[in-house]
DNA sequence: CGACTTTGACCAGCGC
DNA sequence: GCGCTGGTCAAAGTCG
């Protein structure tokens, strides 16, 4: 499908209620605070290509992010907006999670009786309350006309799902490396067609494809390849590894709007979490007062 | 021929 | 308990 986008400038905006403090130093200068957009790319190492990036979302155990580039991030006075900062830990809240932990015990549950019937799926046993752990999430939006976009890494496509109340499905993608345990989701925001939700789960255990065409992973600069698993933190690390567009079909236009500090789009400036679910449902967690 | 996509089915969790 | 929904599987199809 598509891989290439060919997309317009980059803004990001953000609306940062409801942060949680404890992440509130990532994202804060990530998405709120630090708000220059140029700030942010250089923080992340990439720069700026075809898409806008609207927002961010990040569902992690633990703000460990501030290690890339962090205080250089903060300071800027860009409206930098993270759709919402999910604590996994006060609300196991994500529906998501379940549904990845959910979901595979499926075919663990057991076939047994008549077992073997099943023509799909086989079953392993699992037990009952073992629980799949949560990957590290983050999400963001992106503007951009194609679906799939590149970032670096290669993927398999596993599943496609309606998505209710909207005429747009999301897709489930798969890293392709092996014992790669990083998912992502993609689906197109109901509300504006232009926006793609992009999620990622998981964290990459291997770098960048060296053979990916157009060599992308030859385009990173190093502080954007994806650190040892152990050593690094999770999210930073997804962020910097996928961001799409960013490093991958960057044009000069788009960078040049990047830096230029965009104006933020008035459709994409939520008003309030409320829409913002509508938007990606799964995303948003309620946080407890 | 291998890698990837499509697509229908399956399953678990959740709300009613 | 039932139905809905999201996530995943895997056979079949497609593509390079």
């Amino acid at each position: 499908m598509a891989s290439n986008s060919s997309m317009s400038d980059t803004s990001v905006l953000q609306n940062s209620q409801m942060l949680d403090p404890s992440y509130m130093s990532f994202t804060n200068c990530l998405l709120q605070g630090s708000s220059d957009q140029t700030t942010l790319a250089r923080a992340f190492g990439f720069s700026p290509s075809s898409s806008e990036v609207f927002s961010l979302v990040q569902d992690e155990p633990k703000p460990v992010v501030l290690e890339v580039g962090d205080h250089q991030a903060c300071g800027s006075e860009t409206p930098v907006t993270p759709m919402s900062s999910i604590s996994s830990s006060s609300t196991e809240a994500v529906g998501d999670e379940d549904s990845n932990k959910g979901k595979k015990d499926k075919h663990l549950k057991e076939t047994t009786e008549e077992d073997g019937h099943s023509p799909k799926k086989e079953n392993k046993p699992k037990k009952k309350g073992e629980k799949k752990e949560r990957q590290p999430r983050f999400a963001f939006m992106t503007k951009s006309e194609v679906d799939h976009l590149e970032d670096g890494y290669r993927w398999r496509k596993y599943g496609q799902k309606a998505v209710k109340n909207s005429p747009y499905p999301r897709s489930y993608y798969r890293c392709t490396t092996q014992k790669c345990p990083v998912k992502k989701r993609v689906e197109r925001s109901f509300q504006d067609p232009s926006i793609v939700i992009t999620t990622y789960e998981g964290t990459h255990n291997h770098h960048v494809p060296a053979t990916l065409r157009g060599s992308v992973a030859g385009m990173l600069p190093h502080s954007m390849l994806p650190p040892t698993p152990l050593g690094m933190p999770n999210f930073p690390q997804e962020l910097i590894v996928q961001m799409p567009q960013f490093y991958n079909h960057g044009s000069a236009t788009n960078s040049f709007m990047y830096q230029q500090n965009l104006t933020p789009l008035p459709q994409l400036q939520f008003p309030d979490y409320g829409l913002l679910q509508d938007i990606v449902p799964s995303m948003f967690l309620k946080q407890e007062p």
